[in-house]
DNA sequence: CTTTTGACGGGGG
DNA sequence: TCCCCCGCCAAAA
């Protein structure tokens, strides 16, 4: 494998890419599933280094409130709101509305 | 080598 | 309920 930077970057993205279409995940949900319950920063730091390049479906990661918080990153129009909505997910403002039902929790759903 | 920041989360006032 | 602070780990300056 490449190990782009760091051993955590590599496991983060195996989860990122792991996640279900028409589904989402929390920054504070992939970490404490790697074992870091608090690196959460962590996390959104990795998929900085992936944001434009990779396949990483990182538009599908957003923070625990269900907001786009890196948005900005994917692009200056509305690329991870536009990405999300054709899967189905709902947004109101960069922020995602049933939020709750397309939560995909890597420590439950995934093994 | 040290210091600051960062796509966060949770707790406290 | 809203606002502020701390924590945790890694990379960049």
């Amino acid at each position: 494998m490449k190990q782009e930077k760091g051993q955590f970057f590599s496991d983060v993205f195996e989860v990122v890419k792991l996640i279900p279409t028409g589904k989402v995940t929390s920054y504070g949900a992939i970490a404490r599933y790697l074992g870091k319950k608090n690196n959460a920063r962590m996390v959104g730091w990795a998929l900085n280094g992936a944001s434009t390049e990779k396949q990483l479906p990182a538009h599908r990661v957003v923070n625990s409130q269900g907001i786009l918080t890196g948005k900005a990153y994917f692009g200056e129009n509305n690329e991870m709101i536009s990405k999300l909505q054709l899967e189905g997910i709902k947004i109101t403002k960069n922020k995602i509305e049933n939020f709750k039902a397309v939560f995909w929790d890597p420590s439950s759903e995934l093994i």
